[in-house]
DNA sequence: CGGTCAATTGAGCTTGTTCAAGCTAAGTGG
DNA sequence: CCACTTAGCTTGAACAAGCTCAATTGACCG
């Protein structure tokens, strides 16, 4: 069965046509391309540091970590991939990767030559729009984590990454609704939170605690449950703009205008 | 006089030259299309946060700050830019700008209607080559001040930032040379180190001082001086591979291949 | 001369780190 | 079925990097 058929596939799909105007003739086109699929397991490489960018990789399954080791021994995610997200867009326009990238859980990763994606894009402009769209957004990200590090303290910063990974997995259809609460697989262990979050594992377990106590959120056996999206989101001060997924009605702001925005309110449910 | 022609264009032409192929056609388009050239005094927004991203903002001369100001009333930059920068380049693939710029000088900026960007592109796809490139570059730097951010102390971040800037302002012919010391003009003041470091304007003085005791560098009079850069880089643990802007003399790694890039050693002058 | 902006200094305090140990649950081999 | 291991979570206590608040200095400007 061809890769884009799979149901596996559906997350990448979901966000590729919500990145731009994506036909047939495009999902024909992309099915006809070279793709290579792989498996990959839980901790092992998918991208090598520094290694030459010949091939972007899509994950379609699984999350993986974009991260750099430092010197003295620890490490910094820098980035968090979730199905359907491309682990590497930028490899198309440098030479080289400047981070690795590895698999947090097991992965299914297809992955596709650079010469074959500028193919694509040549023939589909849709194609290439999309991609530039999901670039753009990894560097609002980015952006947006680089100011929760300067800026928040340790509660904030991961109340703001769980709303983020909410607003993400939703868009993919992998939030689960039970009875009022909200929740999704969280696999990370909490080093790797702490590893996402510039903290150490101590604290992020003590964090999560007093989360716990104050029934922000519940995080147990990898399964996290969020009884009050709009109250986590206060407490991570986080307004989902800038990840230009839409659907905002549990994280919504006041107004769109840009006096509104400014003061980024987050509403009440 | 076209603005092209100005002297004051060189940086942004050098950088875009240094990120694709650049012909006389593509010269030819940039000078006719419709650019708006504005001076900007210093402390004056360029782009408002949240606002439509309906232009495309060139730093053609001065420095600027992308920002975010929080709830709390402190600010994080998340990315300087000096002359040649785009200020925006993700504005032509999203609606909406997901923070603010400022300028941190006196500058002048040139801008265009995200359409007649689209044009160019359409028309010279190594215009879109150099656009695309940019923006990866703008993403790799947002990358690394992240890991700065989460996993590296005070006078890592500052020493990280000031190699950072060594290196692209060398990519403009902004660095001089004097007497076996190198050095730059930095504008900012103590408190905007400290919104781009996550720091205390009262932490980055004393770090300041530190490195200053201990013959690192010399900030006086908003002139940066460098005794020894490699020592610097030392300080700092920069690689600048980064930022793929080449000319790594005074800050290389020991050699190219994968094997070495991962260990990202430097070498020492 | 008063006012403002940036740099500087001091003292006490907080957030988050470090180090070390103990605990639980899920394998795994005998 | 049980000893043994391992990975992840939890806890405690001492510690330190960086923060806060507050005051001082110096330069420049009108």
């Amino acid at each position: 069965m061809n890769w884009l058929q799979r149901p596996m596939t559906m997350p990448f799909l979901v966000r590729l046509k919500g990145s731009a105007a994506i036909g047939v003739a495009e999902l024909a086109a992309l099915a006809a391309a070279p793709v290579e699929v792989r498996m990959i397991d839980a901790q092992a490489a998918i991208i090598v540091d520094g290694s030459r960018s010949v091939r972007i990789h899509l994950l379609l399954d699984g999350w993986s970590a974009r991260f750099k080791v430092l010197e003295n021994g620890t490490r910094q995610i820098a980035a968090l991939g979730v199905p359907g997200d491309v682990c590497n867009p930028e490899a198309l326009h440098l030479d080289r990767n400047d981070c690795g990238t590895i698999a947090l859980t097991r992965c299914t990763v297809a992955s596709l030559g650079r010469e074959h994606v500028r193919a694509l894009h040549d023939r589909h402009a849709s194609l290439r729009d999309a991609h530039a769209r999901m670039m753009a957004v990894a560097g609002a990200i980015a952006t947006q984590r680089t100011v929760c590090l300067g800026r928040r303290s340790a509660r904030e910063r991961l109340a703001h990454l769980l709303c983020e990974l909410f607003v993400r997995l939703r868009a993919i259809g992998q939030v689960v609704e039970r009875s009022g609460a909200s929740g999704y697989t969280l696999p990370l262990t909490q080093a790797e939170l702490a590893d996402v979050l510039g903290l150490t594992a101590v604290h992020v377990n003590r964090t999560l605690q007093a989360m716990r106590a104050d029934g922000i959120v519940q995080l147990k056996d990898r399964r996290l449950t969020i009884p009050d999206p709009a109250r986590l989101a206060r407490a991570g001060a986080f307004d989902g703009a800038y990840l230009h997924m839409g659907g905002d009605e549990a994280f919504a702001r006041t107004d769109t205008g840009a006096a509104g925005r400014a003061r980024a309110t987050l509403v009440a449910a």
